[in-house]
DNA sequence: AATCACTAGGCGAACGTTCGCTGCCCGCGC
DNA sequence: GCGCGGGCAGCGAACGTTCGCCTAGTGATT
């Protein structure tokens, strides 16, 4: 309650003295090295615990040269597919005794201003990429510059990256023949942001499986969701769409909605199915069939490599993808 | 590409090397302190940024005794609310000039087993609580031991030390009030586990609302919702019940759906409403009625103190409740 | 009795900083 | 001509570790 005093933590010399012994003898035993005698040890130990002793990490990295801490660059920590990638990393960090270094860069600070200087400061050993809102900065890709080994969860502009992902070309995909097998042939796509790789990615997902089937590809099927009215207009302008891939499950989320708003019934007028699989998908009217992506396993995977590099002291730019898998529900 | 050797990082000696001075100097200049000319001054900044001079924080954090990094100790990141707390607290310190170690804590290890043990090491300057499941853990209590300021986002067993939060009272007496206002007479309330102080906190609310508006308080009206049936049984018990709050959005969502499979209208035939305004909420059939709880701006709210804590070096046990409103859309 | 091989533990250095003190040189005033 | 103060820079120490090398004992072996 009192304004206490800095009470300085307690160190090895606080210890070894106490103990009657050097501070280097101290800093063997409780590093399980060297040869002390068992008393000696013992003693040590118990000291240790009685005036808990925390050992300073700061100092160690000093002169391990390693801090083994790593950085996490997100983008935005509330997104929700984001947050299951970083749970994901942050697990196997701390199963592998890392400590995480957090920093979210947002629109009005390019990354490369605040956040990766601030890493790099700290000295971490390697670094987590999770921003796909700035996938073509090349400032980015500028600044890091190889210093430490970075894994990447989307791609970077100039590569050279090592990157973990799933299969989004098999994810647009895996959705298409889901529909082409339900019998549909007039399938519309609703796409989000034209220059991002999953956007790209889902859509050739999307041509193949029509190819597969035989079906034509038809430009005019091809829908920008961000524009909510968009969606209502296509399915106005081109009544026999009996099928909606949406790009994404937020998007699909959109295209229920105007379903509902032009009075067609999901799935009997038209079927719909999303990606992602978020939470909120299983608890639309009608519930929503989408593609299960592993961003838990993802965030492992991708720390896996990070801390593999690491401790490897490899910098190959290996690239990993996750396979994803279809969830069929109520609305197709 | 060609695996490199360990690339040492520049540090004030090289930099006072090439320009010719003694390091000290080097630091001197570069830290904004000392009497030194504007020639050698100019010089070293040139040669420090020439070389990539990255200076290291482990090593200032060891003779300043403070690392500028504080410890973020929170339970699941993935969960959308705790998520954007996470967001404004992460912001606030960025634009302090802190760093943030996350370590989340599950239910497998109590925090105090790995968590809490790495953020000492790591000597952070203080520690950020957001794990409300362990709100009742005597252990996470008894280690935080006061080392080092503390700002929790919720209750403490034990008490003594600093918490933000949001108003919960209040949260539920909006809700209820508006119930009232819109003329329900026979109000339900869905709520979540009892032991919470959340739950404590929003059913006083609604007892109160009620007081206010004459109704009595009626216990068979309280439901517990995470049992999935429990609400379809309470609205088949008490057909007179005309709106239900719910505790939570995800409890409303859940309400939502026993609403439909019981083939009544909402808001006609029984209004709800929610708290938290999940992203979710908005989207919703119907789009669901909730009490806005600011979570980014509490987030931002608890770093601040924090860092006010740490700065001051106070560790005086301020409480601070930021306020709701509720937002009205077709549920109600 | 001198050598040997261990065992137990000490010692100095280094990691990259900051900080306070000292010392030099120069110009100024008496 | 002498002392002095101020501007500039260097120096040593400290922060809390790890690590390799050294030394003083202790039995056992020749």
């Amino acid at each position: 309650m009192a304004s206490r005093k800095p009470a300085r933590h307690v160190s090895v010399k606080d210890v070894a003295a106490r103990a009657g012994v050097s501070f280097q003898t101290t800093s063997k035993v409780l590093n399980g090295g060297g040869t002390v005698s068992e008393v000696t040890r013992a003693r040590i130990h118990q000291v240790a615990s009685d005036l808990g002793y925390v050992p300073n990490l700061q100092a160690r990295s000093l002169v391990m040269q390693r801090t083994r801490t790593v950085g996490l660059l997100a983008g935005d920590f509330s997104d929700q597919n984001l947050s299951r990638l970083i749970v994901g990393a942050e697990r196997e960090a701390r199963r592998q005794g890392y400590g995480v270094l957090m920093t979210s860069i947002d629109l009005e600070v390019s990354g490369t201003e605040y956040a990766l200087p601030s890493l790099m400061e700290r000295r971490v050993d390697g670094i987590l990429l999770a921003a796909p809102q700035m996938e073509e900065d090349r400032a980015v890709a500028r600044a890091l510059d190889k210093t430490v080994p970075v894994v990447s969860l989307h791609h970077i502009a100039g590569g050279g990256v090592a990157t973990v992902g799933s299969d989004d070309e098999l994810t647009g995909l895996l959705a298409t023949r889901h529909l082409v097998a339900k019998g549909h042939r007039a399938i519309a796509i609703v796409i989000g942001p034209r220059a991002r790789r999953v956007t790209q990615d889902r859509l050739r997902g999307y041509r193949k499986a029509l190819e597969e089937a035989g079906l034509p590809f038809d430009e005019r099927l091809v829908t920008d969701g961000s524009d909510g009215a968009a969606t209502v207009e296509l399915l106005q302008r081109v009544p026999a769409i009996s099928a909606i891939f949406a790009e994404n499950d937020h998007l699909a989320i959109g295209v229920l909605s105007a379903l509902r708003d032009l009075g067609k019934r999901v799935p009997q007028d038209c079927a719909v199915v999303g990606c992602d699989d978020i939470e909120m998908a299983a608890f639309t009217v009608p519930p929503l069939t989408t593609i299960h992506i592993p961003f838990y396993e993802t965030g492992e995977q991708a720390m896996r490599l990070l801390l593999e590099m690491i401790t490897s002291g490899s910098v190959a730019p290996r690239k990993l993808l996750l396979p994803v898998h279809l969830i069929s529900r109520g609305s197709t």
